[in-house]
DNA sequence: ATGGCGGCTGAGAGCCGA
């Protein structure tokens, strides 16, 4: 099983890129962030005829999340609301889509960015990601095969900055987005790009200004975490830089993981 | 130190991202 996510920033203007990089890769599930796309204008047609069914959680101009799957995908919900527990916690930011695919449940997120530490949307974060705790621990008791892949926005360690010491303390790579990052592992999931790769300079997302991409000067905010069980099954995992190269590409590239799971493992639910 | 770029909306220039 062939799994990805990709913050295409902008369905809209990346549909002809997105068809194109399936019609190579052809995974069995691609997440999607930034669709900046209200659902009723998701392009469900087209995707269906290059052979994936899509849920979508979109809004206009911003955010905006979706699930491609060449099975039909259950969904699950699209809200952190929907969960026991945390009615109180409606976001208008259409940012989570989760879903069951065969034995596998996939949380999709499009974390917020944070602006600036110290500021309102940062601390909208945090509270945020704290939430998300909540979430994933309820779901790994539920699901013995989790994956939760997307934006995550939190540059994990030193080695996935280009310039660690620029970046000190700052939005994506500030202490406490870490620690969120790290209370992720703590609950039982690991980084599949981590397990196949320890070097660095390995990134998910470059600015577009100037020449980052060139320069390889970017950062891993794109990520692809599983729960022991489906980690046991990974046999790769890497970013796919090509699209970041094509003429107005997303500042984002696609980051790719293959599992093989062994026949006949139910999900339980 | 600042802005660089690119996408969005709505028809300007400003917001937002990371």
């Amino acid at each position: 099983m062939k799994i990805a996510t990709w913050n295409l920033n902008s369905l809209r203007t990346r549909l002809p890129q997105l068809l194109s990089w399936l019609d190579g890769e052809r995974p069995d599930l691609l997440a999607l962030q930034e669709t900046k796309l209200p659902d009723p204008e998701f392009p469900a047609a087209e995707l269906l005829e290059c052979g994936y069914h899509a849920l979508c959680a979109g809004q206009p101009a911003y955010n905006g999340v979706a699930l491609l799957s060449r099975v039909v995908p259950n969904l699950c919900f699209t809200d952190f609301s929907e969960f026991p527990g945390l009615t109180g916690f409606r976001d208008p930011q259409r940012r989570v889509l989760a879903a069951v695919c065969t034995d596998v449940c996939v949380l999709n997120l499009y974390v917020p960015n944070g602006s600036e530490v110290g500021s309102p949307k940062y601390a909208y974060k945090l509270s945020w990601l704290e939430r998300l705790q909540e979430v994933v621990r309820a779901l790994l008791r539920r699901h013995e095969y989790l994956l939760l892949v997307g934006d995550l926005n939190i540059a994990p360690e030193d080695r996935d900055v280009w310039e660690p010491r620029a970046w000190k303390d700052k939005v994506l790579c500030s202490a406490p987005e870490r620690e969120h990052f790290q209370r992720l592992l703590e609950a039982g999931l690991e980084d599949c790009l981590r397990k196949h790769h320890a070097e660095g300079e390995l990134y998910s997302w470059w600015d577009y200004r100037n020449a980052s991409f060139q320069r390889n000067q970017g950062l891993r905010i794109d990520h692809i975490l599983a729960s022991a069980s489906l980690t046991q099954c990974c046999l790769s995992c890497h970013v796919d830089k090509r699209p970041r190269g094509l003429d107005r590409p997303s500042d984002h590239a696609p980051v790719i993981a293959e599992f093989e799971l062994p026949a006949g493992e139910p999900d339980e639910s």
